[in-house]
DNA sequence: CGGCTTGCTGAACGATCGTATAACAAGCGT
DNA sequence: ACGCTTGTTATACGATCGTTCAGCAAGCCG
């Protein structure tokens, strides 16, 4: 039998992909605990050597991970609002029900971002990143709130109040599945955004 | 010079409240991460043994620091509730305020509350205990929420959102505290809890 | 087809993890 | 004052952690 090659080489901006999917995968199953350069080598079938090698350690590559997570979400957040067509309510309303509906809100994504949070504070790295991205949603909330007639003053409050609402019910829908019925979590979703916007006027 | 003693005994809970403590003060400064028995052994002044032979094993302890801190908070929140006097918007308000308002928003706090929602997935225990308390949290919101007048078919819904909205205010005040002036979050929580329960009538 | 670049491997290192256990001693009861 | 219970210590063990690095080999290039 001719024998295979034992590895093949891959571009190194492909292998990094590589490997940055296949820590994703581990942190979305095993949490921040079992995100171990031997286990994220084991998922991506290479090496344990190739993380120091591509990233130069561990943390880069679950800040890298990070960035790449949070880009997909909010294209996933930014083609659900496009495809919701011009009215500025339906816009509105589209973003935050893709928060709280698959493939948003999928309970392995969430435990992933859980296991970020859990990193804020010890990694400077993956926090600077957490407040870009927050800073990101924020404002393009504030942009779909303005739409809506949310006044100058009351903006960064609601799109604050917005998010935090989101937030909490995305974080309990991870950690206690059962408690809410199919959909639940996006309709009062809905509906506390309808109070939201009704007030500070 | 007279030898004082290498170690004092103390009687099994005094010393079981005392790992506790130290548990606690280990997962706000550390995180879960450094959650270690060694690192708890070494802030409660004793040997790493003594986990083991208090608690059988390092989860056992930290469930135990979950159900302690998760009693502290809710006794907090009723202490405010109770201050407030009969009036029910009052209650309802000092309830959420006193959420997002130390001691109960301490930075150190939520990061011990980070650390354990990281260990929900991971230990069946923490998240037998999660559930427990999120229902508690829940039922006692849903008095509130009936007190102000808000219908009950509505109820359920209402203290969800209500609950999501502090605990992501909660989140993000732990992860960007500068993001957020002094007092800002608890004023946002007023003032959406004010738009929640204007909706579902 | 042979050399060369370099992506990649796999073993080794020191540190730290949770747990088990044998020896020690604090302090109460008699 | 002394023995006994048992809370406590210190050590040892195996597993696993992140990182390093010398060397192998895949596959392009001349």
């Amino acid at each position: 039998m001719t024998s295979q090659p034992a590895f093949r080489r891959v571009e190194p901006d492909a292998r990094r992909a590589s490997l940055i999917e296949a820590c994703a995968r581990v942190l979305a199953r095993e949490g921040a605990a079992g995100a171990s350069v031997r286990a994220i080598a084991l998922e991506a079938g290479v090496s344990p050597g190739l993380v120091g090698h591509h990233f130069g350690g561990v943390d880069a590559l679950i800040a890298a991970t990070y960035a790449q997570v949070e880009a997909q979400v909010s294209a996933a957040l930014d083609a659900a609002v496009a495809a919701a067509g011009p009215d500025p309510r339906a816009r509105l309303n589209a973003y935050v029900s893709a928060s709280l509906l698959p493939p948003i809100a999928d309970n392995a994504l969430l435990s992933t971002w859980i296991a970020f949070w859990s990193l804020v504070r010890a990694r400077p790295e993956i926090a600077r990143l957490h407040d870009e991205q927050y800073g990101r949603f924020r404002a393009g909330l504030e942009a779909l709130l303005a739409e809506v007639g949310v006044p100058g003053p009351a903006l960064r409050r609601t799109a604050i109040a917005t998010t935090a609402l989101v937030d909490g019910l995305w974080l309990e829908l991870c950690l206690s599945p059962h408690t809410f019925a199919q959909g639940e979590a996006a309709q009062i979703a809905r509906e506390g955004l309808a109070g939201l916007t009704s007030t500070g006027r």
